[in-house]
DNA sequence: GAAAATATTCAAACCGCTTTGGATGCGGCA
DNA sequence: TGCCGCATCCAAAGCGGTTTGAATATTTTC
């Protein structure tokens, strides 16, 4: 069934009805009624490809997932993020197309997604400290947004990201006052400019206490739950271990558990623990007393107003929005006060 | 730049200049030469919105990503599965779609998208015991295939599923080769088709042994770490709690080890844990001796083989292709002879 | 009651590509 | 020389919608 067929069966001009099912002003309420209920009966729907021909748009908004060759690893927070977005786009009659990249191929991904016309704008996933593609996008003339920001990328684009380094500034802060001096950090990649932000606020929040950690203290990787477990291990056996961390991921801070288990120590007593929480649906960390404490966004929350800057952005909205989500921070029983600290006050 | 525009730089026809670039015989090859040079240059990409229209063909695949209301879990393997789909549409030219969509508006997702002609094929996650969906897509005579299948759905469709009977039956049948007789399974959620083979699996091995185990014993639930952590706790309080656990699912095993941290046991000694592992990238649970014993099955090798499968299928391939992966058993550190049998042996 | 204004409908052009059904030109063959 | 076949190219008709510009009803206005 396709509109010739549907309007031949009313006895009437596809011109009318396509502007009947479409809401235009200059129909009829009583034609556009027989016409509404005719598609209705019929189950016409529009051939959307003769639809996106014709309008130029296509509804529908392009992700890239990139995998590196190198990594292997799919970002975790990826699918609680769509599903987010997802909402939004349903809602607004929008779809996702999504295409799964090898790094390398990536700037090519943009560019043939722009000439092509499959998309009305983009998300960008993952960016870097310094990552071109934001002026790739630009000069593509696509609408876009970007789910996280780049710190050396000058001008002004839509962007949303958690306040990660003051997240992680207030966390370092929490386990300084609970009397933690050597305090590692397990971080994310460094070239990702969330890594780079957190890592940031990590660093002034000792500076600011004027505490010092040796460089072997922070680390960075990609955050599996292996790299927790290893670089765990690694930090308690140093001759002076770490007595707290503050860890990127709460994939990886379940392998720094791990480690201090198998230590033989008690996290939250001999070790604590803060993590940033992405607020996944698989491991909720919520509960009366939450496991991990933790810094947490939900990146799922994220991934619904991304999408809604961004079709607003497609819909014509002109000014950029730069929106930063503050963390919470939620206590849990992976942290209290430092050995010594403990030591000294039942001493007293 | 458009064909059109092309073809009159060229000083061609758009017909000759399409040909060219689609590789028609019919087109001199020098022609075809400098067609494609042109094209190069200019970079040309024809717009695929009209190359849709024109043959038909959206070259996209769809999934759909179901939320339920209820349970707010994302498929926490669906991006990995995405990812070894995606390599194999990437190389073939093919998009992918991705609709997420509240569960009760599923059916009505797979009319729209058949009717409306956004891609050529679809991917059906999830598959319950007796899902419906499957008729609906034959009925819409829409290519797809299964990942999973479904027990109860007769006739033949394109699927391709994990062992997960025999992967069952051969973790349960090891449990009880090391002594195990109080043997819990922490399964999905029972409508499942996957948790119900899962769980035939398990059962079946009891039976043959002999063996019987407790209603409450056998659970079932959507597979967070929460879950697995509740399950285990209210089973270990039990006054004959269980030696063993087999578990559906690496991130409900991580709540289960929890759980018998916090009883003050070890994991591998005083409680045996086997799990099913999807083998997720920011999960590996491999290393010298895996943290789990596990029967495990790669997830993104599962979504190359279907994306192959489908493409087949959409490309007129017939015959419906149905694959069964064995799972491979692989043993680690959390299984070990039951407490009882090793007191035994100790003891004599 | 006629002219003007407004409401309603339609024919045809268009979006940018593919594809059908010729055209055209050229060499080979009788 | 004339005809045939082949290689090469092209005009035009789709694909199935939207949208422009104009035509035809229907009211409104005086």
């Amino acid at each position: 069934m396709n509109l010739k067929q549907l309007s031949m069966h009313l006895g009437l001009s596809p011109t009318t009805v396509s502007r009947a099912l479409n809401g235009y002003p200059e129909v009829n309420e009583r034609t556009r009624l027989r016409v509404q209920q005719a598609a209705d009966q019929l189950s016409y729907r529009p051939n959307s490809r003769a639809t996106r021909l014709a309008t130029g748009r296509t509804m529908s908004i392009g992700h890239i997932l990139p995998l590196s060759s190198e990594h292997e690893m799919v970002n975790p927070v990826f699918s609680d993020f769509i599903a987010g977005a997802g909402e939004i786009y349903s809602a607004a009659g929008y779809d996702l197309s999504l295409s799964v990249v090898q790094d390398e191929a990536e700037t090519e991904a943009y560019r043939s997604l722009a000439a092509k016309g499959i998309v009305d704008g983009v998300v960008l996933h993952g960016p870097r400290v310094k990552d071109p593609r934001i002026e790739l996008l630009q000069e593509l003339g696509i609408p876009f947004v970007v789910h996280g920001r780049s710190s050396e990328v000058r001008g002004t684009y839509n962007w949303i990201d958690v306040n990660n380094r003051r997240a992680f500034y207030r966390a370092t802060e929490l386990l300084l006052d609970l009397g933690h001096r050597r305090i590692a950090l397990l971080n994310g990649l460094l070239d990702m400019d969330f890594a780079f932000r957190r890592r940031t606020g990590f660093l002034e929040a000792l500076t600011d206490r004027g505490v010092t950690v040796p460089g072997s203290h922070v680390t960075s990787g990609e955050m599996t739950e292996n790299y927790g477990y290893a670089n765990a291990c690694r930090l308690l056996n140093e001759p002076e271990p770490p007595t707290a961390f503050v860890v990127s991921s709460i994939i990886s801070a379940i392998g720094v558990r791990r480690a201090i288990h198998e230590a033989g120590l008690v996290m939250g007593r001999d070790l604590s623990v803060i993590v940033h929480d992405d607020d996944l649906s698989y491991f909720r960390n919520d509960g009366d007393v939450p496991i991990f404490t933790a810094t947490r966004s939900s990146v799922r929350e994220a991934g619904r107003q991304c999408a809604s800057i961004l079709l607003d952005t497609v819909a014509g909205e002109r000014a950029p929005v730069q929106r930063l989500l503050e963390a919470e921070l939620t206590l849990g029983q992976s942290t209290g006060p430092a050995p010594a600290m403990r030591d000294f006050m039942s001493n007293g």
